[in-house]
DNA sequence: GTCTATAACTCGATAGAC
DNA sequence: GTCTATCGAGTTATAGAC
């Protein structure tokens, strides 16, 4: 709808470019300590054409939020639920891609959301929506797996409260795992999690 | 033994009084976007007698990650422990600590070591030890507690992991609260923290 | 839409008198 | 151990030509 419609090969605008390079520099250095500078000049962009966009560096991490709210399913679930197809095992496979990035980074960067979410919440109302709308998607994307597996459940559960629980250990458990630049306390919590699934799982099965 | 021995009325020394307003600040704000001056100002101290006492910003938030290490027992444990004498219901009653921060400021402080953990991690290989050093000391208090109840858990449990757990959940749920500035996301985590600790009891009951 | 140049300010840190 | 004054680099954001 902001699109002209025949601009099917643009060669990435430079807005976008400047959202993709702020998107990653945000999620490894944090938002306080990257400068419009840096954006800049990893983005290849001038301070002139980054203000003609947005109006404040805010704006840019705003729009920075919008595309995580886009990215969630192509780039974090579809993959995952076209690998696995069990509603329970998809909510392990997605805590596993969230391993493999701590993985890949040497366990230094996790959910870039989470990070956002400690460092900016209190410092601006549309960007704590911004991200509380990001965590929103992510719960309910979790919660219909477990609604797809609701007869294996005990009677009367509540999915959304054990997606905001799943979402809960993930964010802890990556924090753990940062601060000690460990797996170790990240796979510890994520067989609890674990447990305590299987034993409602189990709770549902002897009834 | 660093301190002078006699000196006992000193009416708050001027280190003392950088460190325990930079743990403010940097609690309420965050590092980076705390400055030296905001510290400075707040503690009514000059510039040359904080870099008299601290080379850098960072050792500043040395010395205030050692000054929570101290804190941890007379500040977050002890009250608790003298009111409640059950194991399980304390681990229960320290994250109600947690609740009644998160009270107190409307959602919007949290844990201050687990906001550090997530800014500063990969910034500084001595400030991510400070933080490591403090998870652990909370989860040993933690492990401590079930260590008490192991007559009441499953047989062969393991109360480090638990305890590990118990803290993944404590950050993510307050993430999660400060996110959407509401308890209900903390007290839905406490929840089935609860109901899992619950099962494991249970279990541990029918054997 | 993009360019260069720079305003206006804040940052962490230092020097040297007292 | 504390004071004042300030350095130099960095910050976000803007102005105005192209």
């Amino acid at each position: 709808m902001e699109q002209t419609p025949q601009a099917k090969t643009k060669p990435t605008p430079t807005r976008e470019r400047l959202v993709e390079t702020a998107r990653h520099l945000f999620w490894a250095r944090g938002y306080e300590a990257t400068g419009v500078a840096d954006v800049l000049r990893e983005a290849g962009v001038n301070s002139g054409s980054l203000y003609y966009f947005f109006k404040t560096k805010e704006e840019l991490l705003l729009a920075v939020l919008d595309r995580y709210t886009e990215l969630l399913h192509p780039e974090v679930m579809d993959p995952v639920f076209a690998r696995v197809s069990d509603p329970i095992e998809r909510v392990f496979a997605v805590l596993g891609g969230y391993r493999e990035m701590l993985t890949m980074t040497d366990c230094r960067q996790g959910c870039p959301i989470g990070n956002l979410a400690l460092e900016m919440s209190e410092k601006s109302e549309a960007v704590r929506e911004g991200i509380a709308k990001n965590f929103v998607g992510w719960r309910n994307a979790m919660a219909g797996c477990l609604s797809e597996a609701r007869d294996r459940l005990p009677g009367g559960f509540d999915c959304d409260k054990l997606a905001a629980f799943i979402l809960t250990v993930m964010e802890g458990a990556i924090m753990q795992a940062r601060a000690h630049r460990s797996l170790d306390p990240f796979d510890a919590s994520v067989a609890s999690l674990r447990d305590y699934v299987d034993r409602l799982l189990a709770d549902a099965e002897t009834k």
